[in-house]
DNA sequence: TGGCAGAGATAACATAGGTTGTGTTATTAC
DNA sequence: GTAATAACACAACCTATGTTATCTCTGCCA
């Protein structure tokens, strides 16, 4: 496929101009790959590029003083990294990769270029930033007022209800790159805790720890658990249309 | 002052032009009164416009099936709210007003019109968007991975410093119109612990509780308590001049 | 003038989740 | 083939925080 990766994340979001192809493909000078647990960059850093993700899984994150982790969202292929740092000098999280990956990066100051160029494009890196928003008030949500057994559920079910989006497939059967400490991370739970609550959905048949990472058995089921309701994830891709490019 | 509450909150961010004065007054048709408590929206209510605020305070939060309520942030004046449901049909959270307030609103399909006529414009609301993410992802710290007592002292500093920037000086002396309640609502605790927690505080010459409200007696000694770091607040705003209206 | 609602304070008791420690595998590195 | 490492499992015990239940105080408004 000649398309870069940024054009064929967008092409799912709403029909683009010739115009607005060559705009994003000159975002990107060539996909890079990148080993699993690189460290792209630390909090901190200065905040030179964003990426789009081609392959692979990445997780951002924050460290503590006293050694702690919390993990702030993970991203799948689709997803673009590092918007959060648009308005800062510094980067307000580091990020890591979860496997091995393939990254496109592109310069923050061609951001507001493309925001010149197109009016469509600028909106739809403002919706994304939106829902980017969203997935962390569900997160917050999910951190303050849910018992472990519906934390862990509930990310599973959010994980795969985006990789559906992405993959424009539905499966009731799913294998995540994850692991337990990064869901104890994610959650604000310790690892031994969240290897308890994993042991009790083991043993409802709703997931299941194969050699590596976690098969999810039953999305329905664990939804169900999580009362999880998916509508932070539909964004309003016709909405944002009809007013940037009516 | 004739001008506008949305000139004002951005003469705070850049110099304007007079274009992107009227630009900004031209959004809002006038600033109105609402009282105390009232809910200007609930999750699930279509979200037609944005608000700034000119005087008050307001929180957004979610409802869970059980009764329990989590609040997601919390709003003073020269804030912008409602930002995060720009890519969605829905809103993503409830708004409600935590004092007697005037807002200034404007329909959404105005913003994508301001992002069209000046990029400048369109930047610094990005920048906007971004900086809530970041408060956004500091709470999440704080509700992953601290106690109580520094969730507390965390939450507390974070407003004081967001007043300072609107307000313009600094005092180590502060009244805050919050409630305990909403304090537990906002650290995933109850009110009992937050209580506890308050008179912990309290014994220690940090807080006061006043007829209403909360008053900080001791901001520097909070800070410690909670490890504050107030990079998470400091935007670019050079940096997107710079890139922006070069 | 009373009484009711919201906010705060406090006590007694209950529990979800944390901590520490010890094994077991599986994978990679030499 | 063996050492080292990372992930997972599980047991015993501990504690921060939740729950339930009063009591007070203030403000409000009928």
């Amino acid at each position: 496929m000649g398309s870069s990766c940024i054009v064929k994340h967008f092409q799912h979001y709403a029909p683009l101009s010739v115009a607005e192809r060559e705009l994003l493909d000159s975002l990107e000078k060539s996909p890079k790959e990148y080993s699993k647990n690189t460290q792209l960059w630390s909090q901190g850093d200065p905040c030179e590029a964003f990426y789009s993700v081609k392959k692979g899984w990445a997780y951002s994150f924050r460290d503590m003083e006293d050694g702690a982790r919390q993990v702030l969202d993970v991203y799948v292929p689709g997803d673009i990294i590092g918007l959060r740092d648009f308005g800062f000098q510094k980067r307000v999280s580091g990020l890591r990769l979860l496997t091995n990956s393939v990254l496109c990066a592109f310069p923050k100051p061609r951001l507001t270029e493309v925001f010149a160029e197109s009016l469509l494009l600028c909106n739809i890196f403002f919706m994304i930033s939106s829902r980017d928003q969203a997935i962390l008030v569900e997160r917050l949500v999910n951190l303050g007022r849910r018992t472990a057994r519906e934390k862990v559920a509930h990310f599973l079910v959010e994980m795969a209800r985006r990789l559906e989006k992405t993959n424009n497939r539905v499966a009731n059967h799913l294998h995540l790159p994850l692991t337990q400490t990064l869901l104890a991370d994610a959650l604000g739970l310790s690892v031994v805790h969240v290897n308890r609550t994993f042991q009790e959905l083991k043993e409802e048949k709703l997931v299941e720890a194969p050699n590596s990472g976690i098969m999810l058995l039953d999305i329905e089921g664990l939804q169900k658990v999580a009362c999880f309701d998916p509508s932070y994830l539909d964004e309003d891709l016709d909405g944002v249309l009809k007013r940037a490019a009516p």
